[in-house]
DNA sequence: CTTGACTCTATAGCCAGCTATAGGGTTTAG
DNA sequence: CTAAACCCTATAGCTGGCTATAGAGTCAAG
């Protein structure tokens, strides 16, 4: 009788907005939930748990698609955790890229301020902008971002 | 009679796609060309300075917004440097922060995987879905991107 | 039975920086 | 004069993870 929670109540549960609780649904990363006769969801108990996973598992790192891929495998009876765990050496990888290129940005950043100090004030050539900002190298990388 | 070039030129001279000059020039980043008699963008070899100034501060992780601006200031006349140098201030206190978030989040990631090797392979208690990540503890934000 | 809180679907919008497409017109070398 | 290569505007779409809105229906307490 009880033990049924309406989209407002799993949502505040998790700290979800319900939009978003309709959003994973139609992601394919919670199933389907049972309706009442006026098509409301009714959700068990348990799709609170497996929204804390999903958020557990963003808050690791992971895309929603990733998610769902996870999710799958495990319902489809197989242990996802080889999986996973070649997934987040992956996404260490792509950490520790990140940070590498942050830092090279970084330097770059702190070299222009440190140039900055020595520059002519006012008036520029003509023809310059920004002298502070064109006297830095191309990075062909905006500073982490992918692209 | 010459000097005059068109925008495929212009584009390819910097590098860049054609569409991409002219949504510049619909965010205001690059002044309106004079037009020809069939309505072609005119351009005069300034404009090639311009936008590759503008890839220059890309680079330098301004967003296209904040080159407007710097343009914008340059344009009514007043050096645009001292803002320029606060600009980039706040741009290296926020790789900071971001290399500190990314840095957490690597920290995390490693002691997940570490504790992979300790973790039962199979089977998982059948409540879990994935101990391996289940394990790991929330952290508000996943992995230095803004949010 | 009313009322207010809740829910439903469908659609559009946000961020940023573009790319892709449709359906036309222009330029210029040969 | 033809034809290829170029250009024009306007609109829609992409990425990812949502939020916001409209317009309608449902639930449950009193």
């Amino acid at each position: 009788m009880s033990a049924r929670l309406f989209i407002g109540k799993v949502a505040q549960a998790v700290g979800l907005s319900v939009q978003a609780v309709r959003y994973y649904e139609r992601l394919g990363l919670l199933l389907p939930a049972e309706r009442t006769a006026g098509d409301y969801r009714a959700y068990r108990p348990e799709a609170v748990e497996r929204l804390r996973f999903i958020r557990q598992a963003q808050a690791a790192g992971f895309r929603l698609e990733e998610i769902r891929e996870i999710l799958r495998m495990k319902f489809a009876g197989q242990s996802p955790c080889e999986c996973v765990r070649t997934m987040l050496q992956r996404k260490l990888e792509e950490v520790e890229e990140q940070m590498a290129a942050l830092g090279r940005f970084r330097k770059q950043l702190r070299r222009t301020l440190q140039r900055a100090h020595s520059l002519p004030r006012l008036p520029h050539r003509a023809s310059a902008i920004c002298p502070m900002i064109e006297s830095m190298p191309t990075v062909g990388n905006k500073g982490g971002k992918k692209r």
